[in-house]
DNA sequence: AAGCGCAGAATGAACGTTCACTCCGGATCA
DNA sequence: TGATCCGGAGTGAACGTTCATTCTGCGCTT
């Protein structure tokens, strides 16, 4: 197995469980591997961060976009991409936790943060557009529709995965789906 | 001025601006002290945190609270909290920050947040039962709406903090207020 | 086929720094 | 003068990073 997927899949396992300052030692030894060859293929450890950063919003993305044919109403092609995202996020938990401690990292650059989020970003306000020429969707700014959506499912996933009171409450994907259209749609 | 106030708001600056790594000699030059001092208030750093972490959350709940008499319709009440939180995030960005960061801090107990947040959630989920009992409001998890429309806010208040597209947007108070209410209502 | 040489990958002990935390001398009161 | 509180130098541990060394696989020679 290629060594450079090996360290960035055990740095996002211990970033996931124990948060930024996981110490470079255990992530040599869940990569099997000396602490110096890390930094064959990294320059540092902020640099490592964000290669995971860089990954992780790759699947994100690619995840959201999945079966995402250009057909149908606006409606359903953002009921897919949100089913999708609540489906990736809720099935891979390792990969949620990972994403809420590289959201409010220090060490990942505006400019890297922008570039890796540009793809799912263009795709969902170009349905906005789309939803509000047809006057399906409310007069907002397409960033107020979209962070709102998004930060509504990816922090009730979160508090399903932490708050113990919340996970054994059955939280379909109906109920998700409902919540951001309704949110989002003219009445 | 109190001292272990003055330690708690110099660790609350701190975490904010730097994260959780923030080291106790910069409390506790901040806090113009030495670092034995803030031993003498708490016996480790992550209890320190933890303090933090109450006293931030008793701030939340009497800002979400304020001026919230128990008159007027539920659409009326909630739309009040949600006002009440998404200006306080606003205006005081540094409690959005820093609660941003606590919110994935593994060292703030599970239990300790429950009893925390206890004060808010109690008051916001028997506003949903009545809105419920009287069909305004969807027939879903207490839990789920609250945590929807709570993840939404904050979440479009921290892009709107850190993402620079974002910042000249216009974001009105309208505006959420209108996406959390019909995110929940039954139409 | 066997032996040799070599380039680059991998290693982990060692280094200097920084951390959370301690401890004791001095300031401040009664 | 005795008791109490405070500060910041001191401490060992742990950190990110480096580097001298070892390992490994492949081409070349015989």
């Amino acid at each position: 197995m290629d060594k450079r997927e090996q360290i960035l899949e055990a740095t996002a396992n211990l970033i996931a469980e124990c948060g930024l300052q996981s110490p470079i030692s255990l992530v040599a030894k869940q990569a099997c591997c000396g602490a110096g060859t890390i930094y064959r293929y990294f320059d540092t450890k902020e640099e490592l961060i964000e290669m995971v950063y860089l990954m992780q919003m790759e699947r994100l993305t690619e995840a959201c976009l999945a079966n995402c044919d250009k057909q149908g109403s606006v409606r359903e092609q953002l009921q897919k991409i949100w089913s999708n995202l609540y489906r990736y996020l809720n099935d891979s938990p390792r990969d949620a936790a990972l994403l809420d401690q590289l959201g409010v990292a220090p060490d990942v650059r505006e400019e890297l943060q922008l570039k890796a989020q540009a793809g799912i970003v263009e795709r969902i306000h170009s349905l906005f557009e789309e939803g509000r020429a047809r006057g399906e969707i409310k007069d907002l700014p397409n960033e107020v529709l979209g962070v709102y959506a998004y930060g509504g499912i990816s922090t009730l996933v979160r508090m399903a995965r932490t708050k113990p009171g919340l996970k054994d409450q059955t939280i379909t994907e109906e109920m998700v789906l409902s919540l951001c259209w309704d949110a989002i749609a003219n009445h």
